[in-house]
Order: C-alpha cells, then sequence, then structure tokens
DNA sequence: GTCTATAAGATGATAGAC
DNA sequence: GTCTATCATCTTATAGAC
C-alpha cells in the first residue's frame, strides 16, 4: 500500500475506497458486502479496485485498519485533571448514552466487521491490539486515580477489563437485538459500578 | 415445519438437516456457509434440503431456533435451595470458567449466527427474546435471594441486565480475540462483582 | 424423499485497450 | 488509472425421473 506523503496513511484514492467500503458496509451489511457493491459506491468499475488492492481480502485488511483508525480517534482523549471525568468521558465515547446517527453507524460497523474474527487471523490481531489499547487506557485513567487519592487501591487491571467487558457486551446487545432500553439501562449501571467500586465515598 | 409427533418440535429427518448444517457451521464458518456444504455434511443432495425447506432463509430461521433451543436447554438449571449456588450455575452455564470444546463450538456457532442479527429481522428477535429470557431467569434469582434474605435490598433488574452484558461481552471476545486470559479474568471478577453487590457480608 | 441435471445469476479476478 | 469484456466458479433454486 504506497503513500503520496510520508505523513499520511491513506492517499486520497485509497481513501475514497476506503469510504465508499464504508457505505457499502452500511448499505448492505458485512455479508453482502462485494468488490462489485464497492465499486458503485465508488463510481467506478470492479477492475478499478483491483488496480489498488490485489484482492478483495487485501483491500478488506486495509479497511479494517482504517476503521480501527477512525474508532481509535473517536476515543482517544486528552488527559484532563479528573481520572473521574476521564473514565466517564472513555465510557461515554465507547458507549454513548444516546449515540448519534453517526456514532450508531461506525459501531455497527465495527460490530459486522468483528463477527470477521471469529474466522480471519488478521482481523483477529486487530481486534486483539483494539481491545488491549482499550484496557490500558482504563488502567491508567484508574492507576493515576489511586495515585491522587481519588479512588480506592483496587486492583486497576481487573476493573479495566470488567468495564470493558460490560462496554463491548452493551455495544454487541445494542448491534444485535432490539433490547434498547436495556442498554441504555446498562450504561447507567456501569457508572454506579464505577461509583461502589472506585470512589472512595462508597 | 410438519412434526412426527405433536410432543416433539423436530422430527428426525429435520434433526439430521439442524445437525448437519451445526457441522457445516463449525466447518466453514456462516460467511461460507451454503446450501451444498450442508448437504455435503448431510451426505445427501441439495435438492433433499429444499424438499424439507423452502429456501436457505427458511432453513436458517429454522437453525437458529433449533441452535437457541439447544442453548437454552444448557443453561435451564433446576432451581436449587442457594440463591448463590443459582446464579453462580448460570454464569458457569454461559461462561464456563475453563470451556471444554463442546461448549467452545457452541458459543462460536451462537456468536457467528448472532452476528446476522444485524441485518436480520427474524433472527434479530430471537436474540432478543433469549437475552430477555437470560436476563428474567437471573433477576429471579435474585429476588429469590432478596426475599430469603440472602442477598441485599437491591434493583434486581439492575444487576441482572449488568451481569448479562458483562457475559456477553466476555463471550464475545472469546469468540473474536486472542485474549482469552482476559475472558478468564472478567469471569472472575464477575463473581467478585456478584459479591460485593449482593452479598450481605460484603 | 431423494436423485441428476440444469437454469439463471452473482462472485472474485484477469486480459488487454485506451 | 480506469475501462469493457470475459472467465471460471460458485450460488440459490427448480424440473422431472425414480
Amino acid at each position: 500500500m504506497a503513500t503520496d506523503s510520508p505523513d499520511e496513511k491513506w492517499n486520497t484514492a485509497e481513501t475514497e475506497i476506503m469510504q465508499a467500503t464504508y457505505r457499502a458496509l452500511l448499505a448492505h451489511g458485512y455479508a453482502d458486502l462485494s468488490i462489485s457493491r464497492i465499486a458503485d459506491e465508488l463510481d467506478k468499475s470492479k477492475a478499478a479496485l483491483y488496480y489498488h488492492y490485489d484482492s478483495k481480502d487485501d483491500l478488506l485488511v486495509a479497511f479494517l485498519g482504517f476503521a480501527v483508525d477512525r474508532f481509535e480517534t473517536t476515543i482517544s482523549t486528552e488527559t484532563g485533571a479528573d481520572p473521574n471525568d476521564d473514565l466517564e468521558h472513555v465510557i461515554e465515547k465507547l458507549l454513548p448514552l444516546r449515540p448519534d446517527e453517526e456514532q450508531r453507524q461506525l459501531q455497527e460497523v465495527m460490530v459486522g466487521l468483528r463477527s470477521q474474527a471469529m474466522t480471519n487471523e488478521a482481523f483477529r490481531e486487530q481486534f486483539t491490539r483494539l481491545d488491549e489499547q482499550i484496557v490500558i487506557t482504563t488502567e491508567e485513567i484508574i492507576q493515576r486515580g489511586i495515585d491522587d487519592g481519588v479512588f480506592r487501591d483496587v486492583d486497576p487491571t481487573r476493573i479495566a477489563e470488567h468495564i470493558q467487558a460490560t462496554i463491548n457486551g452493551t455495544m454487541y446487545a445494542r448491534a444485535t437485538t432490539n433490547r434498547e432500553n436495556a442498554a441504555a439501562a446498562t450504561r447507567v449501571s456501569l457508572s454506579s459500578y464505577i461509583d461502589s467500586e472506585l470512589r472512595r465515598n462508597a
């Protein structure tokens, strides 16, 4: 995957392909994603896609990188002063209380891609890395809270993993069931879990 | 879908088709599941499948019912005397600490099917129902524990939803990442969550 | 109930012109 | 870089024999 400028991960043509893939994915879902459909969204021929990527799999792996980048950008947060706020911020980014259309779509695409991680090792590694990064971010915030005396002296890893599993489960339920109310309730419940586990005045 | 006997949901022929579908799913994954592959596993022709089911979708919806049945049977538990044990039992059934091959396979198939719930409404309704049933089961155990004075006077729905989200998230992570250790840790952490939230001597 | 044969179309991928 | 045309293969599904 050649780049036009060393600073940019994606050149113009490839970015357009990634965006067309994103649209095709939203319109048809992962199961019905084909080179033809991506080409249609791109308004170019299929052969044009094969000029940029060797195979469908090649394109898809590139797209996964693109999507994970987007997702990570979405959750990256300036480390504020208050660990309480930072934790709430990360959770809100990953699992918005009331997701707007764009957030809903991105999450839907991520869940669709993720289902491929079951059988595709390249996908699996990306999601392993993504989950690990989220846990580490959460861990660091908790550790800082402990150091600052804001949080109780708990095991940051244990709490971070628990938070992450709950977030993933809720995101998953949102994408695959009609239990939106339950999802919102779990989101609130997660805050109260943090309250009772971490805050000193619990 | 006609039945041989009114008590049985599946007759012999259909059960064999469901089992062949299950094997095909394990061997190739949902993305590569075709009528041909199911027929191969069944050791019959494709036309034989179309005698029993009108379309691929028809067969798949039937299979989902079959798989959900299996899964529900797996988690159904005789209501024992101790709510603590019952809760632990349900969690262990849904999220075994160290899953054997059969449990791992069933969970993998469920996650594969579930990814279809994103775009298929019939699938979505089944998983909505399944999740709801699990929450209700958990709720009832918690309520009984409260009534018996074994658990603190918490909101059973809130705790049940939280447990379910955490279980789903961990199951999901197990199927789509290489973070098996994290999954095992979360499973343990879930028990300690229950401890601190529910048990009176917490 | 199950078979073979086949239809009708979509899919991933390539060749060769421009 | 992008196009049209094409290929081999696979897909779901059906017709008709047994």
